[in-house]
DNA sequence: TTATACCCGAGTAATTCACCAGGCTTTACT
DNA sequence: AGTAAAGCCTGGTGAATTACTCGGGTATAA
């Protein structure tokens, strides 16, 4: 059950956004470099957060990247989601569209699959980058 | 965040065994069946299980397989991690050995990671078969 | 002794992962 | 106006993983 490295990358990329983003974008390049990331599959995946709109980019020399919504209404779930996809242990049971199977009234495991969902939806829900700043830090004190 | 086949068949292989399990062992091959898996790659899975100490088996004519523990004993947690390793959704926060990282203390993120396997790992630990077989009994009422 | 069933290792097609390459467009700065 | 810096986009690719299959063992009830 691992989520792949878009996910992990995606969290780093969004942390190091809210940790020093400010007015002026900050470029791919300098993010990539800082997390460590190769600039050209992080490419990938901010693409991927900016069509889902939780980025901004500007294009053009002196470009990049800002935060699309200040870091207490960017919860953890809607990042990892967006890469991701579903939580869901299982097909049948994604909130999106949960692949019907026949079986699915009688299933005895598939409530199982629910809520390992719920409980992870629940924890990344529940997150935002204003409480990984915060943590942070109170971190360095 | 798929589990693989490997959790999914073994839970179905799993409850099979505890609902349809009695005295004498169940062969693979009536399992495989009634739950629509290839008989040759769920062998595969009922050899961890049985490594694992989850399942016994008798060799030989009228063999077969048949759970090692009553159903209230075998949590469903049991059963995928030994098929699908730790719920971890990063190296870093593995229940056994985690990949040790320099920045540990300070990522800010692992923390989450950590949340996500303690919530399922939580879901998991609290189902055993026994639930299972009496959720599957209060249905077809 | 034979049919049934578990045991085991190797092989394999298909898919996914984690990138890389290269060209195009937009824009600030000189 | 020219140039360099940046994002945008498509396609390709090697490595790993997944989800199996195959073929041969070994044990044992009948």
């Amino acid at each position: 059950m691992k989520l792949s490295t878009k996910g992990r990358y995606g969290m780093k990329a969004m942390f190091d956004l809210a940790l020093h983003g400010g007015k002026s974008p900050l470029p791919l390049k300098t993010i990539a470099e800082r997390q460590e990331i190769s600039e050209a599959y992080l490419e990938q995946l901010i693409s991927s957060l900016r069509k889902a709109g939780l980025v901004n980019s500007v294009r053009g020399s002196q470009g990049g990247y800002k935060l699309a919504y200040p870091p207490e209404e960017i919860t953890v779930g809607s990042v990892i989601r967006t890469l991701e996809g579903s939580m869901a242990p299982s097909a049948c049971v994604t909130e999106e569209k949960p692949l019907d199977c026949k079986k699915a009234d009688s299933c005895v495991i598939r409530p199982i699959w629910e809520k390992m969902r719920e409980s992870v939806d629940n924890v990344i829900d529940s997150i935002t980058l204003q409480d990984m700043l915060e943590d942070y830090n109170n971190q360095s004190q």
